[in-house]
RNA sequence: CGCGGGGUGGAGCAGUCGGUAGCUCGUCGGGCUCAUAACCCGGAGGCCGCAGGUUCAAGUCCUGCCCCCGCAACCA
């Protein structure tokens, strides 16, 4: 019986057009999905979309729609895009499936039930105009980070799931699993910033909107997103909660793999193996985190007119030269870069020299000299050796790249047949062979070899790319061959089958100047409807009291020491003298003022302000600036002409 | 001293147990003409982040320093 292989891509937020970069994962998983089945698995691949929360249901309302109705369309713009790059997946599922719906209740009482989610109040900043939690570092400027108006600290009853109970039970999993978390870069910053120092609980319900499954025995809750989200990979397949779960579910459960963006590691790594122990089920076999595809000048963004979208980039240039791309320049560990240039240069370079032109040159060969139909001859020379060792070898190279989830490296060892084809070409001559007839069944040898090399690249590629794969067997005119076969050579038939007689362009060379200028044609599509640049100023805030005001009690005081907060980024500790005493400051103005700029100076400070810790220093006090939206620039309050410290400011 | 990764020819990367520094792209020159101005060969271009140390021998091991990037902690 066939081994199966249960493999998920991570669940993209519907609330807007995937870009390139989320694109990149579905082929990602669709490769190694297509890979596996290929070495002979009983593969199951599940996609699909997250459609619950906050920002959609703002979005839909903005759009005067039900957030169903605009999942909907979000959704089937992602579905679209998963198709149109060729992800075969076996089950593209919804966070607003029935299925799922009701099998994401049954956990949360489940789990109440059994003591691991229990009531409790989330406490956080609070923004009533975007009825927002906030963390304090979400905050800009100590302001809320959409709306940029101020937040307060609120409670809201929520329900928590207590991750510190499994904490042990999984810090020795990933322990004596090597396996669980790729790359092993990443279990260190699970472990070390997370596990060791004590998980929080996790709070996993939500009053503050109602767009998302609701919670049964208490309605006005609704499952915050993780629980929602990351049960897809076993609500998909049919498991059902303290019932009898799916035939499906007990084949394939665990997963796997977990195909997931760096970003969402935590989440997959810690929190889901969590839910899964309370569920008593055993835990997906691997996660592999891939790092992000990145625009090379800089963050994709609307304003600037560069996002790039797998629609585009596949009417530009085809669906399997996008995957090409995305797949060969991403490196393992680092994150990858996309720029018109490069993809373009690629696209020659690899696509269109090495391998289009291959199959052309081949195929045109056979049917001049030998009307399409290449035979075995058997009339060898030591110079094949060479060709038949890197077609036959390609296999397991390709296959331990690949066991490495090594993307790049797999596409590169088939490559090398290619490379070394091209070359083979030049060895032989097959010209100058085709020039003396008592050369004839030599030039037949030669001409097949290459055609065998280039079966056996054609099939290595199929997980890849697909169509290209179909289309070079096609103009070769035989089928798709069992992997073991790949390590044989010669059995493309001896005999010689019809080659297509005019071989098809496979991917045409690109004229850089001619591409860009559709690019520019993009992007200004692209960026007439974006927002001005200049961002808004905040707006102003809700009315006060006199009263209100009277609470603040701000006081000139004079800096008389100042040095970094050392291990921050942004802060500085200052000394400052109100007169009749001293206090410590922590000020974030690293960025903007060095130490030395600030001795001496003057300041406002807001004296009656409960003190924190920060980076472990405690500060009693904050010192007034001012700064643009951005903070791109900065600069702190200081009195018209020199005052005694201590003095009032009202 | 929070944890981790990394600094190698113009770009992106490889370099296992210390022993002539490699690959892809670009660039320059040559060759070839079957082919999509494609293909093949060759050249130029490297103080392998900096400074010490161990060694017959260091990109590789040790120490210190500088810089970059993840993650974490923070603009009160």
């Amino acid at each position: 019986m066939k081994q199966k292989y249960y493999i998920t891509t991570a669940i993209p937020y519907a609330s807007g057009k995937p870009h390139i970069g989320n694109t990149y994962e579905a082929i990602l998983a669709d490769s190694i999905a297509r890979w596996k089945r290929y070495e002979g698995y009983d593969v199951y691949f599940q996609t699909g979309t997250d459609e619950h929360g906050q920002k959609i249901e703002t979005k839909a309302k903005n759009a005067g729609v039900t957030p169903k109705e605009y999942a909907d369309g979000v959704v089937g713009e992602i579905r679209r895009l998963w198709d149109l790059v060729g992800t075969s997946y076996d089950r593209f599922i919804r966070t607003t499936d029935d299925d799922h719906v009701q099998a994401v209740q049954k956990i949360f009482q489940y789990l109440y039930d059994k003591g691991d989610i229990y009531k409790g109040a989330y406490e956080g900043l609070y923004c009533v105009e975007c009825e927002s939690f906030f963390t304090p570092s979400q905050l800009v400027n100590g302001k809320c980070p959409d709306c940029g108006r101020d937040v307060q600290p609120a409670r809201e009853e929520a329900y928590f799931f207590k991750m510190s109970k499994y904490a042990d039970r999984l810090i020795d999993y990933i322990n004596t699993h090597p396996d669980f978390i790729k790359p092993v870069s990443r279990k260190n910053e699970m472990m070390n910033n997370f596990l060791l120092p004590g998980l929080r609980d996790l709070c996993v319900s939500r009053t503050s909107f109602s767009w998302g499954i609701p919670v049964d025995f208490d309605p006005k809750h609704v499952v915050y997103v993780w629980l929602d989200a990351l049960v897809n990979y076993i609500t998909g397949i049919g498991y059902n909660c303290g019932g009898e779960s799916s035939e499906l579910f007990k084949k394939l459960w665990p997963a796997d793999l977990h195909v997931i963006g760096k970003d969402i590691i935590r989440f997959h790594t810690i929190y889901w193996p969590i839910f899964l122990m309370a569920l008593d089920l055993p835990l997906p076999k691997t996660v592999f985190g891939h790092p992000w595809l990145l625009q090379g000048d800089g963050k994709m963004s609307k304003s600037k007119g560069n996002v790039m979208y797998a629609d585009d980039l596949c009417d530009l240039f085809g669906v399997d030269a996008v995957r090409y791309f995305v797949l060969h320049e991403m490196p393992y560990d680092n994150d990858g870069s996309i720029t018109w240039d490069v993809l373009i240069e690629r696209l020659n370079a690899d696509l269109a020299n090495t391998l289009g032109n291959l199959v052309n040159r081949t195929v045109a060969m056979s049917n001049k000299y030998f009307g399409g139909a290449v035979r075995r001859t058997d009339v060898t020379e030591p110079v094949d050796d060479e060709l038949k060792l890197a077609a036959t070898t390609a296999l397991p190279r390709v296959q331990k790249a690949m066991d490495e989830f090594r993307i790049a490296d797999a596409l590169n060892e088939i490559f090398n047949i290619f490379r070394r084809s091209n070359k083979y070409i030049d060895e032989t001559a097959p010209w100058v062979l085709a020039k003396d007839p008592e050369k004839a069944d030599r030039l037949s040898e030669v001409l097949y070899n290459l055609i065998e090399s280039i079966s056996i690249g054609a099939n290595l590629l199929a997980p890849f790319l697909p169509k290209t794969a179909e289309k070079i067997l096609h103009e070769i005119g035989t089928e798709p061959r069992t992997m073991n076969s790949l390590m044989t050579f010669g059995v493309y038939p001896e005999a010689g089958n019809k080659v297509a007689e005019k071989p098809e362009i496979l991917f045409a060379r690109l004229d850089p100047k001619a591409v860009m200028a559709e690019v520019e044609a993009l992007k200004a599509k692209q960026q007439k409807p974006a927002e001005p640049e200049t961002p808004e100023l905040p707006a102003i805030k809700d009315e006060i009291t006199y009263d209100d005001f009277a609470k603040l009690d701000l006081r000139l005081a004079k800096v008389v020491a100042c040095e970094e907060v050392k291990r921050s980024k942004k802060l500085l500790k200052l000394t400052v003298s109100l007169g009749n005493e001293e206090r410590t400051v922590v000020s974030g103005i690293k960025s903007w003022y060095k130490p030395e700029d600030l001795v001496g100076k003057t300041v406002v400070l807001v004296a009656n302000l409960k003190p924190v810790t920060l980076c472990g220093v405690e500060s009693h006090g904050m010192i007034l600036c001012a700064s643009d939206p951005e903070d791109k620039e900065l600069a702190f309050v200081t009195p018209a002409k020199t005052l005694t410290p201590g003095w009032v400011v009202r």
